[in-house]
DNA sequence: CAAGCAATGTGGACATTGACAACATTTATA
DNA sequence: TATAAATGTTGTCAATGTCCACATTGCTTG
């Protein structure tokens, strides 16, 4: 059943990549193994330090992996939302931070738990901050229209991430109340409306 | 060196719990080791399992001491604010969180990252629940003077602990834009200021 | 196009760990 | 006081992360 006929894998470092985020998803980060990997991608023990300096550096990698999914997540959410108002996008984005994290806890887990990995490739920096970009720029728009209080952005928009993230953390972690998905982007709306710091007047309008 | 002169330890239980949060504090949950603890508090590698069944169930004794520290330290910054308002207690008792947080980050990772354990005290689980009725009971008295926006007080509760974990964890993760716990004090004290509900003219009337 | 070097994969080794079982010592109880 | 229950110890095992030496392959350069 070997999926490999040469010696050499031809793609192993996607291959190790695709293998850990089956592997975390399934056992959780914690019980997650460096030779389990390789046993997934049908290699030696050994093969992934090839690839990866140790097992911290492969779930930086992993990380990094979750941090573009995510971003792609808050753009197609918000896109959806592209004919309302600009506060409604960034609530979507906020939604769909949260989704993202009830979808693949161990994932998100991987991202934010472990201190930061420095990944060898010296642009992998950026991929974390472009997610964060994202979110900031849906805060700016929001206030060019004055949907939100004017002020520093990207206060604003750590604001906006510290809303979604705290959320997303105790959901997973089981301390909220609520059992389902919907459940729990039903709270995360209504945090949204009663926290993002609206101008009165909009569609935020409390009470 | 050895501290015991007896075959038995005669408080190891809660030698090897002090030992834990000590370890952890040094090297964080994931390089923590059940045969470090044992030979800190001066057993052998497998003296701790007469006292915990493995090591998650030792880890989630550390949770719960956590917890205990936890709810005592938002009590603690409350009562320092008597004589404000209750609006300000609240933020007091969330500022103690992130304080706490900042403080013990590795502990309050254990608190928090791992799946919850059923510590075999069948009244441990009350513990995190008294950490979050200190922060309910909080809310309740804005409610009740009038400086929190009607509704029900459990969904208010989640969402001030939402905020503040989403800021704990972020600035712990070393997501967020500032260094010292000062920065990230003040950061906390103004999301709390736009974000908490507050009824108008109260003391938290924003801009 | 050939030779040799860099890249990639393998097998073996080692210290460390969590956990189990069997045994030792102490404390408490009947 | 005898004997059972608690508590601590030593021995053992499989699994893991990482290191080393070696094997195989692909690519570059003369």
């Amino acid at each position: 059943m070997s999926r490999r006929k040469s010696y050499h894998h031809g793609n192993l470092r996607e291959a190790l990549l695709e293998a850990s985020i089956r592997l975390i998803a399934e056992v959780g980060p914690t019980a997650f193994t460096l030779r389990e990997v390789a046993r997934r991608a049908g290699v030696s023990h050994n093969a992934p330090y090839r690839h990866f300096r140790d097992k911290e550096d492969l779930l930086g990698a992993v990380a990094n992996e979750g941090f573009k999914e995510l971003t792609q997540a808050m753009l197609d959410e918000a896109a959806l939302k592209s004919n309302r108002d600009a506060l409604d996008r960034l609530r979507g984005a906020g939604l769909a931070y949260v989704k993202f994290a009830l979808r693949r806890p161990e994932h998100f887990a991987v991202m934010f738990d472990a201190p930061i990995a420095k990944v060898d490739d010296p642009e992998a920096g950026e991929v974390p901050k472009r997610a964060f970009d994202t979110l900031l720029n849906f805060v700016k728009v929001c206030q060019d229209e004055r949907q939100l209080i004017a002020g520093d952005p990207l206060e604003l928009a750590f604001l906006s991430w510290s809303i979604v993230h705290g959320i997303a953390k105790l959901a997973i972690a089981r301390r909220l109340p609520y059992e389902s998905q919907a459940e729990v982007l039903k709270f995360a709306k209504f945090v949204l409306d009663q926290s993002l710091p609206a101008c009165p007047g909009t569609s935020a309008a409390k009470q």
